[in-house]
DNA sequence: CTTGACTTCCAAAACGTTTTGGTATATGAT
DNA sequence: ATCATATACCAAAACGTTTTGGAAGTCAAG
């Protein structure tokens, strides 16, 4: 029924050692064996069976992603985007990618161990980093290749690819001071995330550098949902002086905010200004379209997925900690601040 | 370094094979044995060899899902919750998923044949039915099981979960019309689509019973983007009569045609009616939030994965065809006619 | 003390590949 | 003729598991 190399091997009078060797291309077959091997192999239809190459290579050709989602669902274009370029990055370099999603905490790290453990894998791609990562931990001590999206504290050395968050809400910050906005809220991401870190502390030297004092009431944290948007972005509007701007750090919360604004009947763009993070394709088509930073999520992805297999296969890289700068994408959910 | 069933064996005194059966549970080794083989594997931290298990039973206990996206991104909140679904449903059950893209056409056929023939997976899971689906005649001629998410014409006959869509459509219709609405306008998918065809019946039939005429001029066809949308709805929004209701045939659509119509300064829910199908989670934050139908996605792609699993382990099918009925979420994009 | 049934165990084969460690033949140099 | 080298090939082992087809021991019944 299926073929194998043996029915090559009967059908071309060879033995099975020559005739993996002739479909392998080593160089101690005569010319006119391995084309008579590749043609019957061809007229055969054979395809090699994969688990006997890996049993016997003792590799996997497999890499591991395990999603950091909260309930089951992933519906954040955040992680559709990014596992799209990790995904077709992997199967243009021949590799499967086994992918599956834990929410932060024990389950996760036995997840982790359970993948390392039976060598189901031969490298991870790790996402959004937290401050004190259990996985790198984890990884680090069995000495397993990873390469993360997201920046490690200082002490701690992985190659990984991340995008310049704190230059990212600068940038923001400067544009809405431009427009006059002097009272700017932030809800930026739970602290124990890297990126959090990073795009709060941007958020801040921007209010400096624009002259701003800092109002600890204007910074709100929120789980990057819409819903969670949607509610700090009510007790922000609820303030006795509330902000006229909102920086949200990622689009889904900024889509709440935006929600929020307008159950108050406040246009956004005009009345308020709100901007996002991410630039996830749905930014472009909300009413009123959002200004936000583009991170180029499936380029990431790809890139991410590159560099791990290039460590698998051992090769150098180039640069083990690329930092990318995002963009500013004005659209308009920002607007001059009404006088 | 890596723990094989060897290792037990040497370390408790039995044989390979006992250690084996042990493992499994067979019956013929003593209890006494069995507790020992256990507390052993358990010290020396045993994980069976997945790739050898599946070479031995020549069965590879991973279901093959490959979406038929144009462009290597698939952002579409349909694709991703669908996939959760399948995925963590697969997982439950102990299956990987392998997963790739590819756009409709030659390539997508032969990256199916491709999984065929070389036994990379047990069966299929397969999304979006087409009318003449290439893919169903593909795995029908290798005898491969599957199951699809959309049913088949006629004379075709698999399991698969669909959603009623003709059903659903005339929901909205109905909905529509009890608000007052008589032009009433379509953006429906590519006819080559099955569920495109239901859902254009849908429409129409609904028309008929509300006692509306159908006017074509009022249908359009959009390629399922909110790119599409926009540019189809601009195209209602243009006609001598333009519509006061427009049915899309999914969120994404509907949305792209609320931006059309928020462009020229229409408020949606007053001055148009716009509705969707999909209930993604982004229709409940849109702003207006948007009128559509629910179908539980998630639940689906877990249903398919369950039911192909099912098959995979030669049990029979309680149901080998079911029909979902959508359920109609009214919100704020869908108003009563201006006078 | 045989016989058969039952319990418990195991050696060896098998899955399909790659790699190891050769052998055999031809060619050319001495 | 002899030796060295290069070329083309292959048998057997190995990867780690499951399954097949017994074998050995115990026990009860005849």
């Amino acid at each position: 029924m299926v073929v194998t190399l043996k029915d090559i091997a009967k059908e071309t009078g060879k033995s099975i050692t020559t005739v993996s060797r002739a479909l392998n291309d080593y160089g101690d077959v005569s010319v006119a064996t391995k084309e008579l091997v590749h043609r019957v192999a061809g007229e055969l239809g054979y395809t090699p069976n994969i688990f006997a190459q890996r049993l016997q290579k003792q590799n996997t050709d497999t890499i591991g992603l395990i999603f950091p989602t909260f309930g089951p669902r992933f519906s954040d274009p955040f992680f559709s985007e990014l596992l799209a370029g990790i995904g077709n990055q992997a199967a243009d370099l021949g590799y499967d990618l086994l992918v599956s999603t834990r929410a932060p905490g024990d389950e996760e790290i036995k997840a982790y161990r359970a993948m390392v453990q039976g060598r189901r894998v031969d490298g991870f791609v790790l996402v959004r980093t937290r401050r004190k990562d259990a996985r790198v931990e984890c990884l680090q001590e069995a000495d397993y290749p990873f390469v993360a999206f997201g920046c490690a504290e200082d002490n701690i050395d992985f190659p990984y690819v991340d995008e310049d968050g704190a230059y990212g809400m600068k940038l923001v910050v400067e544009h809405l001071a431009s427009l006059g906005h002097q009272r700017i809220a932030c809800i930026s991401p739970p602290p124990e995330l890297m990126f959090a870190h990073y795009r709060l502390q941007g958020f801040k030297d921007g209010l400096t550098e624009a002259g701003i004092p800092t109002d600890d009431a204007l910074l709100r944290v929120g789980n990057l949902t819409q819903r969670d948007g949607y509610e700090q972005a009510k007790i922000l509007l609820d303030l006795p002086s509330p902000p006229t701007a909102i920086a949200a750090c990622n689009d889904l919360m900024a889509f709440g905010a935006m929600s929020a604004a307008q159950d108050r009947d406040l246009v956004v763009g005009k009345d308020i200004s709100i901007t996002g993070f991410d630039n996830i394709p749905m930014a472009e088509y909300s009413h009123p379209s959002l200004t936000t930073l583009h991170q180029p999520l499936y380029q990431i992805g790809a890139m991410v997925c590159k560099m791990l297999i290039r460590l698998l296969q051992g090769e150098e890289l180039d640069e083990k900690k690329i930092l990318l700068k995002p963009e500013l994408i004005v659209r308009q959910s920002s607007g001059l601040l009404k006088s």
